[in-house]
DNA sequence: TTAGTAAATAACAAGAATTGTTGATTAGTC
DNA sequence: GACTAATCAACAATTCTTGTTATTTACTAA
């Protein structure tokens, strides 16, 4: 992810407005390399910002979603993480022993290609 | 996944009885390879059983969860779906296009191995 | 066949995570 | 410094899943 000036830039030309709660958020991710949930974010910016609400916390969250600047991740138990990019940098990959692997294949089944209807995938 | 008789045999054996609710989701699943929600399966059930309750079709399917019969997975959208095995059935793969993969590794951090606390993970 | 009992069910409510609504506030622009 | 549209906080609602509890029912063994 591009670091805090960077983003307020971008949402700038977007013509989005940067209010205080929104940099402190892009900030708590800049320094946070893991992949926090909504929750784990608000409860880092209610140290500094007492009046901010989770509320705001997930707006900022889905407006860097909608800008492809993070990326939603469900890993389930419960809550979404958020990666803030792809690949898991050399820097921080070290000792970090894998378990489990789960692989998920999006794409468009042969009846969902020739009907509109998709029914029968729900 | 096993058949619906192979099934109400394990759930036997396993000292679990199997009231007439449970061997409809059984045969349910059977007649569907797709990747089905609860909601889903409770929906094709009240068509022949109309006082099957949501609840126990979440009981049922965690239950087989519990005994490895079916595999939780995320993919986003809200609802679990339940997946009866790992791989897909050649028969049932013809024609499906992918149009994105995702990957989830599972492991544990240098940090969460030395430390039973938790807290930075969150 | 018929109790006995342990599990399963249905109904209801609650929990957790996320989003909708709305009036007040505030950031950016002129 | 004032204007205006975006953002915020508070509150409620929604969705998905699970907890609780009294009742019913499937299996067992006499």
């Amino acid at each position: 992810m591009r670091n805090t000036g960077e983003l307020i830039s971008r949402f700038r030309e977007q013509g989005r407005k940067v209010a205080p709660q929104r940099e402190l958020v892009f900030r708590i991710l800049e320094n946070n390399s893991l992949h926090p949930t909504a929750e784990s974010v608000y409860m880092t910016a209610v140290r500094t910002m007492p009046t901010i609400s989770l509320k705001t916390v997930y707006q900022v969250l889905n407006d860097l979603r909608d800008l492809r600047e993070i990326q939603p991740i469900e890993v389930g138990g419960g809550a979404l993480r958020f990666a803030s990019g792809i690949g898991v940098p050399r820097s921080k990959r070290q000792g970090f022993s894998i378990d489990a692997v789960e692989v998920v294949f999006r794409g468009v089944c042969v009846r969902c290609k020739r009907t509109s209807e998709s029914a029968h995938n729900e």
